[in-house]
RNA sequence: GGGCGAUUAGCUCAGAUGGUUAGAGCGUUCGAUUCACAUUCGAAAGGUCACAGGUUCGAUUCCUGUAUCGCCCACCA
């Protein structure tokens, strides 16, 4: 009973158990009307200073091939905390949302979608019709995404939301393609390219998988009258050979270097010149390697060299081309028919199975065949003069690469360099940089951003008198709309192929903050303050991102890279369909809540390592919340009225000292980006020091009816308690948490989101 | 062929610039309880900190090897 004899009241809502289901849409709804994800509101309304320092996250866009799964949702719980976190503390904070047209992948998806049920290729559809499926499976790909991301209760700014395919990104995209063709940086080559004959496109070096298989090596001259044996896996590429090379010391054959032979081998004349290269072991093999310019990247660079003609003898669907008897056969049943043939002319000397390691296509599993073709390539290694740039050791001005500035802008400890956590991936990073070539960036997919690039076909019939100008006109490079030659008033044709979709989002930082315009955003917010993402895709999107804002920003594109492991199963296997071991975020969240699914992806999860995620853990946050519950209820309960003057004696004000110790080691976790430690932290607070110790013997004081100042005391405590731990448990259970905030009596703001973090001061009266 | 990570209680993981009895959760066992708790609380059992050397007064922690598992990179034809 209270001093005025009423019974003390509480909200009804927490007379029954923390019920997730009801209480997290409510709670979205909420922030929503507020709108606080949006800093520009913040400021508007003083929650936020104008001039606070700021904080900003870009999110990794998702791709748009379906639904999000439990990595998506480790990434928005680890972005939200440190999102929320730093919001609370005052900084001016973006989140900033978005999706990726994923490209190839996406066009994948519904090619086989489509394929499945109407028995239509692409080509049966057409460019256009392709292009209508594909956005219309984009869209609500997109839709059931942003259900999801709320659903987890990101507090990502609408408002601000990109696509990387929409038309602010595309003028991005055809503007950064446009400096870096005038820089020298883009340009088109015929080099070997992986070449995906099942997809029917280019593919990057990192797009590939290696699968170790077993594979036979053949070892068998061309003819009986040829003076050298040389080995090989693919006996059908054989035919495209113009040399055979060997090592300029090896003494075996010192007499053949520089002679030259013409065979017959399996009904296709050659032309072999025997030549000396470094790049030949002497040990391996019989020493000596037949040199198939066209179909192999190491022959290509051996044939610069030497000078060597590349006849290409397979096409695109992996046939071969060569006249003859293996015309238009499969390269698998060449190999055999060749193989063949050296048996019935007895010139095979050796067969050995080894394990062979096959590059195969990410998406589509296809077996890459090297090809040479007419590409688009980033060259990374070709010096340019940098005009402004702000990254240590890089003046602007200067002459440089893009594997340079690549290099300068992650670093060991140098001030204004990128620092990865965990430290052990900037080796990783730096190794990969050293070994890079030229980034092939045309795709022949439909789906993606078309290359800015027109040709003029049939050639320029120029007005008279200005015949000498028509070299110029016959290939241009435009940021903007369509062309119109100005000598003959022809229109020009764009270039059939798309981009590469990491050319796009390598642009992400910046290109969602309104670049190539030089807006309020992009001074604010740019460099952002983390990258936070797994490290399987450090290669394709890190160091992309770093390479092309490095280039058009002089800048680094955020200040940390923090990567997060995979999300395995109980047992540590990926999870998979094929396995029937995926956990379904959606349906941990309706069942369990979205601050429990969030907790169990955090707790335990430290920088960089794999976490293993069962239904159980969830369940036992689920329980967790409802701690938290009824905590609440309790301390409401007990301590309905209190003073924010009353004195605290000894023992309690020993109890604030160690809740402001407990919200600095929080905070000081959250700064070096241990936040499973942070939560784990406040997790055993609550539950072993705050309810089962701080609050048990509370109830020997307020329910036996101790003296008045010692009841006062606790009351006072318990909810001041109660009140910072809200606050330190927020970023990483938002939704239990606010909804509490919303039924506490009184409260510093309104909503939970924007209340004031825990200085690590003591307060009055300890 | 290079490189990286892991190896601590039955399971999942912390941990310390090297120092008294190495921690937590889950699980197990025993007990209490319905007076905030779709329960919760208390207690117990359980570890030669992968192995072998070295440095040291002292190593699970540092160094060097070894093993097992996992991952990444690499144009050995």
């Amino acid at each position: 009973m209270l001093k005025d004899g009423s019974f003390p009241t509480i909200p009804e809502v927490f007379l029954k158990p923390y019920n997730s289901v009801e209480r997290e849409p409510w709670v979205n709804m909420l922030w929503d009307q507020k709108g606080y994800a949006n800093p520009d509101i913040c400021i508007k309304l003083g929650i936020t200073a104008p001039d606070a320092p700021t904080y900003s996250i870009v999110l990794p866009p998702p791709n748009v091939t379906g639904t999000l799964h439990m990595g998506h949702a480790s990434m928005l719980a680890i972005q939200d905390i440190l999102i929320r976190y730093h919001r609370m503390r005052g900084y001016r904070t973006l989140w900033l949302p978005g999706t990726d047209h994923a490209a190839i992948a996406t066009q994948s998806v519904v090619e086989k979608k489509v394929m499945k049920e109407e028995k239509l290729s692409r080509h049966d559809l057409g460019r256009d019709e392709l292009l209508r499926r594909i956005q219309q499976f984009a869209t609500e790909s997109h839709d059931m995404i942003v259900g999801q991301i709320r659903a987890m209760g990101a507090s990502v700014d609408w408002t601000r939301e990109a696509f990387t395919l929409d038309a602010k990104r595309n003028h991005a995209v055809n503007t950064a393609f446009k400096r870096m063709y005038d820089a020298g940086l883009i340009y088109r080559g015929n080099r070997i390219v992986n070449w995906d004959p099942k997809g029917q496109t280019t593919i990057s070096d990192d797009e590939i998988v290696y699968e170790e298989r077993d594979a036979k090596m053949y070892t068998f001259r061309y003819s009986k009258d040829f003076p050298i044996s040389i080995s090989t896996t693919r006996p059908e590429t054989k035919v495209g050979d113009t040399a055979v090379a060997v090592h300029p010391e090896d003494e075996r054959y010192q007499q053949y270097i520089g002679k030259e032979y013409t065979v017959v081998f399996c009904d296709v004349p050659l032309h072999i010149r025997i030549i000396a290269d470094k790049s030949v072991e002497k040990d391996f093999g019989t020493g000596a390697l037949g040199v198939t310019p066209a179909h192999s990247n190491i022959d290509w660079e051996i044939a610069d060299r030497h000078d060597l003609p590349r006849p290409q003898v397979i096409n695109e669907y992996a046939k071969m081309t060569v006249p003859g008897p293996l015309e238009g056969k499969k390269v698998t049943e060449a190999r055999e028919m060749v193989v063949e043939w050296l048996h019935s002319q007895d010139l095979l000397e050796g067969e050995v199975l080894i394990k062979q390691n096959v590059s195969t296509a990410e998406r589509t599993g296809g077996i890459v065949e090297p090809l040479p073709k007419l590409q688009w390539f980033v060259s990374v290694d070709k010096p340019f003069v940098i005009p402004h740039s702000e990254i240590p050791g890089i003046p602007s001005g200067a002459s440089t690469t893009l594997k340079a500035l690549m290099h300068a802008a992650v670093g060991a400890g140098t001030e204004g360099t990128i620092k990865i956590v965990p430290e052990r991936f900037e080796r990783v990073y730096n190794n990969w940089i050293d070994n890079l070539r030229p980034w092939c960036i045309s795709r022949q997919i439909w789906y993606g951003h078309r290359i800015p690039v027109w040709y003029h076909e049939p050639k320029c019939i120029p007005k008279p008198g200005r015949e000498e100008e028509v070299a110029q006109c016959e290939m241009v490079v435009v940021s903007g709309t369509e062309p119109i030659c100005e000598h003959c008033d022809a229109k020009y044709f764009q270039d059939a192929d798309t981009l590469d979709t990491w050319f796009s989002s390598g642009l992400w930082t910046f290109s969602t903050l309104g670049w190539p315009d030089d807006t309020a955003d992009l001074r604010d917010y740019h460099p952002t303050s983390v990258l936070e993402t797994g490290y399987d895709i450090i290669f394709f999107w890190v160091a992309r991102m770093i390479l092309m804002s490095a280039f058009h920003l002089g800048t680094i594109p955020f200040k940390n890279v923090y990567l997060h492991g995979l999300v395995r199963d109980a047992q540590g296997r990926k999870m998979s369909k094929s396995l029937g071991n995926i956990l379904n975020p959606l349906e941990m969240i309706e069942k369990y809540g979205a601050d429990a699914t969030r907790l169990s992806l955090i707790v335990g999860a430290s920088p960089g390592n794999d976490l293993k995620l069962s239904e159980d853990r969830v369940r036992g946050y689920k329980h967790f919340a409802n701690k938290v519950w009824n905590v609440a209820r309790f301390v409401l309960e007990s301590a309905d009225t209190y003073n924010d003057a009353t004195p605290y004696v000894t023992e309690d004000a020993e109890i604030m000292r160690e809740v402001h110790r407990l919200a600095e080691e929080v905070s000081q976790q959250i700064d070096s980006y241990r936040i499973d430690l942070a939560a784990d932290l406040v997790y055993h607070f609550i539950w072993h020091r705050f309810a089962d110790e701080i609050i048990e013997q509370s109830k020997l004081i307020i329910k036996a009816g101790a003296e008045e100042a010692a009841i006062a005391s606790k009351q006072r405590m318990l909810r001041e308690v109660l009140v910072t731990l809200l606050k330190l448990l927020h970023p990483f259970m938002p939704f239990v948490t606010e909804t509490i905030w919303q039924n506490l009596p009184e409260k510093e703001s309104d909503l939970l989101m924007v209340a004031p973090w825990p200085s690590s001061s003591a307060t009055n009266n300890s």
